[in-house]
DNA sequence: GCGGTAAGGGAAAACCTTTTCCCAACTCAG
DNA sequence: CTGAGTTGGGAAAAGGTTTTCCCTTACCGC
């Protein structure tokens, strides 16, 4: 209203302490510190008349002097070595929200490969007292380049190879790949090819095994998953191996790839060769990769790991281990969900 | 080597303090502090014991102590509205190493496009006392949803609108379309045509304004630029209008796209026609999204906005402003590069 | 009017470190 | 031997909050 307003609490140069909101009140920092907490006894009046002493000037009370006494910050650290990868990153927002919703923060720690860097950091943060530590990464099949096994905080590993004797949350990529199969099944294909990333990763062989599970459970022929690359060229390229032979003979009807980038390039080069998606040969791809997904012609059907689902998951477990409550150790799988689009087509009654 | 060596400092179940590290060492906590830190007189020897008691103890300073005696807490908040979108992560990579490279921890907060959830974390950060805050989003045209105009810590704006008077840091588009189009005029193509995203976007007009210049200085006809999506589709779309009239007089032979999804539409469409790249059309593309610019054929050269640097750079702004350093408010405008891959061809003469 | 109890509120310790000021002892010149 | 200056080190306050324990006052029943 008028130009001599109180100015917002929080441009206040020098932030208001809870002794001078004592001193206003005419109380004591004990008396000012229990009516503001709900502690101690007072009268109504006495409490209210020292909340409103607080709202005035603006007070807020410094995180710091409390997390000292008390012995919890409301700080936890998240600790990556894949900042920034697509796969981290809807992980560190479900991790991010579940805890700010908690009132804690998050200090973002990007360790790379780097076991000094991944040193320094956990080193930091437990200077800095946080409550615990969430540790993610790239792949679910490596540890990160640092030691969290004996630290005075409780740890839980996300999407990344925990320690043993640790809480562990992952996807479960099994069960990723078999929703898709299934789906194929459902739908009347019968030639089902796998095409997959490197060997080198667990989850190829995690996935390509339920693929060959779920074949045999249906008593459909299985073939030799395809593994190569995570990348579009490499789509192409097995493409051409399965699709070479002249005459459509023993050509699969659908394809299951182990992501979304290899999916791409199996729907262009089917395209390339005249061979229509979904009509003639279904595509399912991996990850959801939203962007990909929605890119190829027709949108592609893909499994969705629930990556920012774990990421909460993983920061309300962290939550409970640090409020005490003991958390079973072990590694826990999160179901994948199908995102159907349009490269399977639509079931043979439908 | 013997089992009962001392266990790894960092394991110990209550941290050790400066007081136990006194008594152990036989002085006061004040000359402790004073060994540690290289402050106060004492003789060589017992600065060394003090020390090598500390090292033996596994002593770590606690922050939180710290930071509520000196005025400063070697933390500062990362404030975003686009966690996790492509822009965002490079530019995030960048402050995260300039800071640390510093000893200062980085809180991420995801404001969405929530005002109260703003206000919320921007209110967390100042209780723990951050040093300094860095605003990030994933339009350089639009504010945050959040007011920082009165804060009472520096505030440094990376890829997202600053406040008037305040210090901010965003990419050069103008210079970066220059950087394209030049690239163009070298190789000798004479008609090159622009395609870029929606005409709400202030980077659309000034990539768009910086192309017509470089034509015009170069005496080279100038079209209009197609404005669209930011998608693949468009890209598609738009070489459907350029290219659509029968025979190739008045084709363009070079296509100038607003980012790289739409340059992966035009090189998609173009090999569809049968027009061949970068033989026939040249392309380049924006953002230097390399999963996306590698996995065109052929492989596309773009224009990459330096986010990281971009982020380093505005990491190292907070720290000197945070040091008093005053630093020159507006808006400055760091420089793109041209990744040149294979979608250009090779000069005439080379 | 008196003893007991409950209510309302305050003093002070605690958390851990840094920094200022001070004191004791030693050295050295005169 | 005395006074000044230097050296080595400690006591205590400060930073802002929480919490335990204690004190004062009022009220109640008898």
């Amino acid at each position: 209203m008028s130009a001599d307003a109180e100015p917002a609490p929080v441009s206040a140069k020098p932030p208001v302490t809870l002794r001078e909101v004592a001193a206003a009140a005419g109380v004591s920092v004990a008396t000012a510190s229990k009516a503001l907490n709900g502690q101690g006894r007072m009268t109504a009046e006495t409490r209210e008349r020292i909340r409103e002493t607080a709202r005035l000037l603006g007070f807020r009370p410094n995180s710091l002097a409390q997390s000292l006494l008390r012995k919890r910050s409301f700080t936890v650290g998240l600790l990556t070595n894949d900042t920034y990868g697509r796969f981290s990153l809807p992980l560190m927002a479900g991790v991010s929200d579940a805890l700010v919703d908690n009132g804690v923060s998050v200090f973002l720690c990007n360790v790379e490969d780097d076991t000094r860097l991944g040193q320094l950091h956990v080193e930091a943060m437990l200077d800095k007292r946080v409550d615990g530590i969430i540790a993610t990464g790239k792949r679910i099949d490596r540890h990160l380049p640092v030691d969290l096994s004996n630290l005075r905080v409780p740890v839980v590993y996300a999407f990344t190879q925990p320690d043993p004797g640790a809480v562990g949350l992952v996807s479960d990529d099994a069960g990723g790949a078999r929703l898709a199969v299934e789906h194929f099944v459902r739908l009347g294909r019968r030639r089902i090819a796998h095409i997959s990333g490197p060997e080198s990763f667990a989850v190829v062989h995690a996935r390509a095994q339920a693929y060959r599970d779920v074949l045999e459970e249906h008593g459909l022929p299985t073939a030799e998953p395809l593994l190569g690359a995570w990348s579009e060229a490499w789509g192409h390229e097995a493409v051409a191996r399965l699709f070479g032979k002249a005459g459509r003979v023993g050509w699969p009807d659908a394809v299951f790839c182990g992501n979304d980038q290899i999916a791409r390039g199996v729907i262009d080069a089917l395209r390339e060769r005249g061979i229509r998606v979904p009509d003639d040969v279904g595509v399912i791809g991996f990850d959801n990769w939203e962007i990909v997904a929605e890119a190829t012609r027709p949108p592609l059907t893909s499994v969705d790991m629930n990556l920012s689902t774990l990421g909460r998951e993983a920061g309300l477990a962290l939550l409970s281990l640090v409020g005490g409550q003991p958390a079973a150790p072990g590694i826990r799988k999160l179901p994948c969900r199908l995102v159907v689009r349009q490269s399977c087509g639509r079931p043979p009654g439908g």
